[in-house]
Parts: structure tokens; C-alpha cells; sequence
DNA sequence: GTGAAAGCGCTAACAG
DNA sequence: CTGTTAGCGCTTTCAC
């Protein structure tokens, strides 16, 4: 058994109020002399507090809840370090559940942390806007306990709370801006799947940019891909053949995937055609033309979703915060300047 | 503020005692009828136990702490999410900590972890095996207190207790033998870093493979690498220039790079030149050529590791256990038998 | 400045 | 079968 208040009040002679005054470090009461014996026998005697029971009278746990879909998708896992990293740096802990894009995990999740008394939570929701009654659920949970919140990357309707996520659209954006600087025209775009709100963001900001660029939105070379490495094959193999002279995956994976069929019909990266992608997957360094992409700060992200959170467990400001964060554009090898038309 | 034992008690008119039977669930005593009349108010006042209080004199968090190097890692998060289902299932929560490779944030995590009262502990260590004075403190604590503890992947010396790894000598045999019954002779070897056990016992693999089928181990073809896709790029010149036939890189990340080098120096992937990696990375899958590569069952390591720990808490067994994972071959596309030398 | 006492919400003897 | 009682280790009034 670990050595408690008790023992060194014992020791030093002391009350127990005496001892937890020193020990929870607050300033005031306590002489320099006993505050200074109470230290040294505390040190001697490698007390450790218990944050359980401390925590049952404070209703304090220092620790921090985090809900995510999937610890094992990269994205999450960035998510999951920079949340931990400023937790850490804080003196919280995290405990994390994975909920597996499971909406009623979501809420299972959120009963357990809530009863092992986490002090808050960052969320990135697995329920799905059509999953009323789950939403509704979980806002009825959520504001039963008056704990604070931070949502990440994804919307729950009908919540009130902090919100941090990635600007898509104006990712799109900057994709397909950086394509027409190039002096690209032709612009084709493979988008990930209608349902998702990311997705459809990302092809607002490629329609954005030609707008701007005044352009027509040419259905014909919008190809709907669904975020995986195939699509991106199919897609380019079509957009290719309709004479595009770039293209903008609306995802790595699916540029991997474009970038291969532009391989195969013997199109040279970068010079006879440009490809730019969104995430900036590690492996997008990796391919013999390394990728052009948009890349999320997702660590920061984590980051900053775990500061808006100790913000208000410190009672630093009690707003209610919608943070969008820019992607950056990153320029490797697979754009360029097209080929000049007249060559042929 | 939350419905209490005491509430429920005072409600259907029964003791504490009662209520707090009932309500952890233990099946004996208390009549069928005042049982039901309990649990029908809790679930009408929607009653949820507080963890920190039935922690505080069980001894029992029903929370596992998760000690390692970085989540953002692939192969810690997939361990992680191993973890952390296998825990979900079992009704424990995961309390997680970075250490980033620094052993002194072990100890600290460490001790932080413990007071927070985790059940049992799995720890992936940053501390090397060089920083003594850390392996003694880390010793130290650990044995005082009793609780049970699983060290994963990497050797921690001294210490007593469940160790789960990847037996990656088994894993780099299982990949020199692939090419041997292929038919290939002259097979290059890229290491990885010296220092690192994984590393080295990959090489055995591949020494004790060539040594099975009676090949002597020529130093000309085996190159130093260090896990980074450059040195198989280097790697790759060098050996493809002495006329090896095939390669086997330490991991998948130097065989991308082999992949690329072999490429720009015309040699057909498979057919006139055979790789294999070691790890089984997403990315493996997305090359023109999928790469062969050894697949670590990573999530099952995690998986049974939490089990292990479990199994402990729960007094199931209290052996020391040792499990070495076998890798598994994955056949894909970038190794073939040789081309026949009369060819030429 | 310091201490006594109450109590956070729960479980676990021990009686009845 | 049920209730009384005594804590778990800590913080926090409230007196002195």
C-alpha cells in the first residue's frame, strides 16, 4: 500500500488538512517552516496522490475523454497525438475509445467516460447527420452534464459547443488556383463520395476557383469517385481521354490511383500532365514524382482542439469558439506548366 | 449533479447495501423481486455509477494505461487500436501516453499512469537499453507496485514480466526462403539501422535462410541500410550492379525505394528482378507492381497483449508469459522466379 | 497558522 | 434476504 496524506501528517507532526494544503500547492495558510518539512518528508517518502479520491471531492479527474472513428486511420491517429501532446504538457491524461464508425458507440463511449469522470471532451462523431434519434441522444447526454466540449472535423447537428475543423472548400480551392496558375484550362476532378461533407467541400472549392477564373464547370471531366485508390484509376483513364491537361484528386489515395493510369498511358508526370492531390499521406513523398497536395495540419488540429478544451476547464473564457483551419499547399513534383498546345 | 446509490435506496425503500448489491451486478443474496424493483428505478432515473468513487475503495479502475513511442506511428496505432477493442470489449478503458522515444517520459508517464490508479499496464518502452540508471527506476517502481504489466515489442532488461513481440528473424527467413524457392541464388540483402534488435534479427532471418539451403553469406550484396526509403534507393544501385537477382529490404519503406531504383535502372519488376519487403505498409498495396512483402499481425499483437493483461486482473493465470508473433508472407506481384541465366 | 470533522459515492464486512 | 457501519484518500468548511 503507497503512502498516504495520513502517513505523513503522521510523520511531520501535523494535521491532515495541514498536509493536503502543501501538497495540492496552494500558496496561502501554512507556514514557510512546516510547508517546507511537509515537502521534504512527502519527497522522502515518494508520496504519490491518489487522483481517484482527490478527484471524488473535486470532481476533478484530469483526465480527458476522446472519441474518434478509427485510431488506426492516420488521420485520427495525427489527431491523437497533438490532443495528448498538450494534454500532456497541462497535466491531463487522455483516455480514448474508438468507436468504429459507429454511431451507437459513439453514445456507449460517451456514458463510459462521462462516468469515469473525465473533466471533458473532444469528439470526432461516428453518428451520421441522418441518425436523428442518436444525435438527439447524444445532445441530451451531452447537455445534461455541463462538461465542456470540443467536436473535431465533423458536424453534429443541433450542438452548441466548440468546433474545430479543416477549411475544405478552401483546400479545393487552392488546388485547383494553383493548377490554373500553372495555366492549366482544362481542369479535371475526381471527387470522393457525394455523402460526405469533406468531399463535396473540396469540389465547392475547385468549382470556386474556375468561377473565379471564369471558367465553366465542365460536368464532363468531373468524375465521382469514392476516396479509394480505384476510383482514381478509372477516373483518370476517362479524364485523361477526354484531353485534360491536370487533374485534381479530391484525395491522395485517389491521385496514387490517377497517377498510376497517367503511368500506364504514357503520360509524363508533371510535363504532359498534372495531378494534384489532398492530404498529404506520407506515401505522397514516396512516388518516384513526389505528389503535389494540399496538406491538412492535422496535428495542430489535435492541438488546438485540446487548448479550446483546457481553455474552458480553466475557465479562461467561456465562448462558445468555431475554429476553421487553412490547408496548405504543397508543391512537389507532379505539376507544372502544361505542354504548349501549338507543339503538335 | 448525478442520481446516486443513495437516491435509488431512498426511492424503493431498501438499504444502500441492497442497492449497491444489486447494481454491481453480483448474483447472490437479494430477492428477485426487491432486485427488480432496484434496477427498474435506476434505469428510470438513469442512474450511472461513479467510477471514481466504486474505484476508490475496489482498488479497481477498470483503466489500463498505454505507455508508447508515438501514435502517430502505423504500427503503434494499429497496436493501439488492438488494445483498445479487446479492452472495449471487456469493459476497461485505455489511458494512453507518448513517450516519443524519450525514456525519461516513460518514468514519468509512468508514475503518472499509476496514481491515476490503472489496473494494469502495456508498455511499448523508449528507454534504451543503454540508460541503465532509467531501466533500474523503471524497474524500481514497476515492483512496487504489484500491478500487473505487458511489455510489447521491445526488450525492457530485468524486468519480470509478460513480453509479446513479432518474431521478426522467423519473418526475415520466411522472406529469403520465398526468394530461395523461387529459384533465385544471388540474393541481396538491405539491413536496417545496426543498433536496432528488429533490424538484426531480420538479417539472421535472411542468414539462416541462406544457410538452409547451403548458400554462403557474401557481404558484397548485403547492404547497410537505415529504414529510410534513400538507403534503398542506394542500396539498390549497389546491388543491382553486383547482379543480384532479387533483394530482400529490412522493411517496406526501403523496398519502395529499391522499387523506384530498379525502375530507373530498366529492370522489369518480378521478371528480372524480385524485392521483398518487410512490414506490410498500406502503402505496399498501392505500387503499379504490389509489393511482396512479410505482413505483421500488429492489430492481434495489440489484441493479445490487452488480452495477457486481462487475463492477470481477471486472476485467470499469474504465469509470466512470453508470445512471439509469426509474420505471415504476402505474396503480391514484385517477386517471380529469376529469368534463366542462358538467356544471355 | 493550524486542526477537527464532515463527506465525495461507493463497497464490504458484519450483524440481524 | 436485508440493513448498519465503517471506511477508501482526499479536500474543504468552520472553528480555534
Amino acid at each position: 500500500m503507497s503512502v498516504t496524506v495520513k502517513d505523513i501528517a503522521k510523520v511531520a507532526g501535523v494535521s491532515i488538512t495541514t498536509v493536503s494544503l502543501v501538497l495540492s500547492g496552494r500558496e496561502c495558510r501554512v507556514s514557510m517552516k512546516t510547508r517546507e518539512k511537509v515537502q521534504k518528508i512527502a519527497r522522502d517518502l515518494d508520496y504519490q496522490p491518489n487522483h481517484l479520491a482527490r478527484g471524488l471531492v473535486t470532481r476533478r479527474s484530469q483526465t480527458i475523454g476522446l472519441i474518434i472513428p478509427d485510431i488506426s486511420n492516420l488521420f485520427f491517429s495525427e489527431l491523437a497525438k497533438g490532443v495528448e501532446m498538450e494534454a500532456q504538457q497541462n497535466s491531463y491524461n487522455v483516455i480514448f475509445s474508438n468507436s468504429n464508425e459507429d454511431g451507437t458507440k459513439d453514445l456507449k463511449n460517451l456514458r463510459i467516460l462521462l462516468n469515469k469522470a473525465v473533466d471533458g471532451l473532444i469528439i470526432v462523431p461516428s453518428i451520421k447527420e441522418h441518425e436523428m434519434n442518436l444525435t438527439a441522444e447524444f445532445n441530451r447526454i451531452l447537455s445534461s452534464h455541463k462538461l465542456p466540449v470540443v467536436i473535431v472535423d465533423r458536424i453534429l447537428p443541433g450542438i452548441e459547443c466548440d468546433f474545430v475543423s479543416l477549411d475544405n472548400r478552401e483546400g479545393g480551392f487552392m488546388a485547383t488556383k494553383h493548377l490554373l496558375e500553372l495555366g492549366h484550362q482544362k481542369i479535371g476532378c475526381i471527387t470522393g463520395p457525394q455523402a460526405l461533407m469533406s468531399s463535396g467541400m473540396r469540389y465547392q472549392g475547385y468549382c470556386d476557383a474556375l468561377n473565379l477564373y471564369g471558367l465553366p464547370i465542365d460536368e464532363n471531366i468531373v468524375f465521382n469517385g469514392d476516396y479509394c485508390l480505384h476510383s482514381g484509376v478509372e477516373g483518370a483513364e476517362i479524364l485523361i481521354n477526354r484531353n485534360v491537361t491536370a487533374v485534381f484528386a479530391c484525395n491522395d489515395m485517389m491521385a496514387c490511383g490517377a497517377y498510376r493510369q497517367a503511368c500506364i498511358m504514357n503520360k509524363k508526370i508533371g510535363s504532359e500532365f498534372s495531378l494534384i492531390g489532398f492530404d498529404d499521406i506520407p506515401f505522397a513523398e514516396m512516388l518516384e514524382y513526389p505528389l503535389t497536395t494540399i496538406h491538412q495540419p492535422v496535428y495542430d488540429i489535435g492541438k488546438s482542439s485540446c487548448r479550446m478544451l483546457l481553455d474552458k476547464l480553466n475557465g479562461t473564457t467561456t465562448d462558445i469558439r468555431k475554429i476553421k483551419y487553412s490547408p496548405t499547399l504543397v508543391v512537389r513534383a507532379t505539376t507544372a506548366a502544361p505542354a504548349a498546345k501549338e507543339k503538335f
